[in-house]
RNA sequence: GCCCCCAUCGACUAGCGGCCCAGGUCACGGCCCUUUCAAGGCCGUAGCGCGGGUUCGAAUCCCGCUGGGGGCACCA
């Protein structure tokens, strides 16, 4: 039996992390098996549907490197399917009209359960169960009829789900069964968490993908991490490619209890996959990051300042506060800087030829010499003055690219303003 | 209130009765390297929620408790 999943967001506005990394696993399961991936917009809600973030959503889906089979279906398209069903569960007295709307019986004893794939054998007393409004008086299906409706006739194999839906699960196997439908296999993901315990929202930090991408984390580092969330392939491996991700996964390694989003570690990783690209890609993207994000500077120059940072920062958005002092004037604190070793720097930079990073460090070194102290006491003025900060990419190199002219005039200015 | 789910270092997890006085990764601490910041190397702190069982033997199985989460709509 071929598998067929569906990814099935809410159109609320933005793609929250959390319903991606459901959707990524649904994929992952899809796509490790040769199996399809649909696309589902449940709106049975017309008036907070919006084509705005249905847009947003693909955007999102696609940047992060998941996709799916076949054209983005919308659940209301299929209203009059669902009220033709409606009727004819009616028809077979499974259902019965109830001040306009039509509600379906639900067994009054025994227990409704399932095999969940990932959390084992769950039972509800049917007693439980409230006879459910399958349509409305308005002639809309509601979601616990429209989902498992359009699960049925869309073959779906498999309902991947975050687990805020178990206790909706004995309702639609109702549903489907009245329906004579052949139940999916149900497997319902544990909820991520942001530290305190409570859902992931915007108070722990950043929660959509957009935000994440704006913030400078690579998609095949967020792929990961969000994959290491509640599923592992084993104790040991963390760092695995979308390939050996797809090929590696299985709902019987996803773990049943909740999982926190660790943004420590995400920086981490993000800074494992951005240290592991090519020079060259590394500055792609970095060009990229940094249009997507407004910023006009010159792409020659970005690239020239990429390898200097590869090393260094863990996210691109933080580039432009470590790296901007290429691209713009610097007004360095007054009180870092020393005038005496400032004029020094001034007087054995001048002389140096040609202006590169090997000759301006044995420039450096001599100064140093010269002066009988440690680079350690005699750099930091000169970084200041240069860069505006104490912290910045090698000073060799930075000096460098930057180019003997600015970075003698920043060195003078400083010097006068020196404290 | 009722129903359902969950429970290993601060975090993500490995562990599916003996190989575990519990392993890996992040974070944290120390040392080394070092022009700052990173990166890298080495070392370290830290955990099976509690109480009963079952068993020769339990982190692993069962029961209870406690704690956390989710759900009880003509929302999705």
């Amino acid at each position: 039996m071929s598998v067929r999943v569906r990814m099935a967001p809410s159109p609320t506005g933005f793609l929250h992390i959390g319903g991606v990394r459901t959707f990524l696993f649904n994929w992952l399961f899809a796509r490790g098996r040769g199996g399809e991936c649909l696309l589902r917009i449940e709106n049975t809600d017309t008036s907070r549907e919006v084509a705005e973030s249905v847009a947003q959503i693909e955007r999102s889906l696609r940047w992060l490197g998941i996709d799916w089979d076949g054209e983005t279906t919308f659940q209301l398209d299929r209203m009059g399917r669902a009220q033709e069903e409606a009727r004819r569960l009616v028809a077979e007295g499974k259902a019965y009209e109830d001040e306009g709307a039509i509600r379906i019986r639900m067994p009054d004893e025994g227990v409704v359960g399932w095999e969940d794939a990932i959390k084992g054998r769950i039972e509800f007393p049917a007693a439980e169960l409230e006879d459910l409004v399958l349509v409305r008086s308005d002639g809309r299906p509601t979601y616990n009829f429209a989902s498992p409706l359009e699960d049925w006739l869309d073959g779906i194999t498999h309902v991947i789900r975050g687990d805020d839906h178990v206790s909706n699960t004995p309702k639609q196997l109702v549903v489907l069964r009245a329906l004579g439908a052949e139940p999916p296999v149900y497997a319902h993901v544990p909820n991520v968490f942001g530290g305190d315990g409570k859902k992931l929202s915007k108070r722990h930090g950043a929660v959509s993908v957009d935000e994440f991408r704006a913030a400078g984390y690579v998609p095949e580092a967020l792929m990961n991490f969000l994959a290491l969330l509640g599923w592992a392939p084993d104790g040991e491996t963390t760092i695995m490619s979308r390939e050996e991700l797809i090929e590696r996964f299985s709902l019987e390694r996803v773990g049943s209890s909740p999982a926190t989003f660790d943004y420590a570690k995400l920086d981490w990783m993000n800074g494992v996959y951005l240290r592991s690209f090519p020079p060259e890609e590394y500055a792609d993207r970095l060009v990229a990051y940094l249009r997507e994000q407004g910023y006009d500077w010159p792409e020659e120059r970005i690239r020239a300042a990429a390898p200097l940072v590869q090393e260094k920062i863990t996210r691109l958005g933080e580039f432009p506060a470590f790296a901007g002092f290429l691209f713009g004037d610097v007004e360095p604190d007054p009180s870092l800087l020393d005038s005496r070793i400032l004029r020094e720097a001034e007087r054995a930079l001048e002389r140096v030829e040609p202006w590169r990073a090997d000759a301006i460090e044995q420039a450096l070194k001599a100064l140093c010499d010269e002066l009988g102290e440690k680079p350690r006491s005699v750099y930091p003025s000169i970084r200041v003055a240069v860069t505006g900060s104490r912290v910045s990419p090698g000073l060799y190199e930075s000096l460098e690219l930057l180019g003997r002219e600015t970075a003698l005039s920043r060195i003078r200015a400083a010097a006068s303003v020196a404290a």
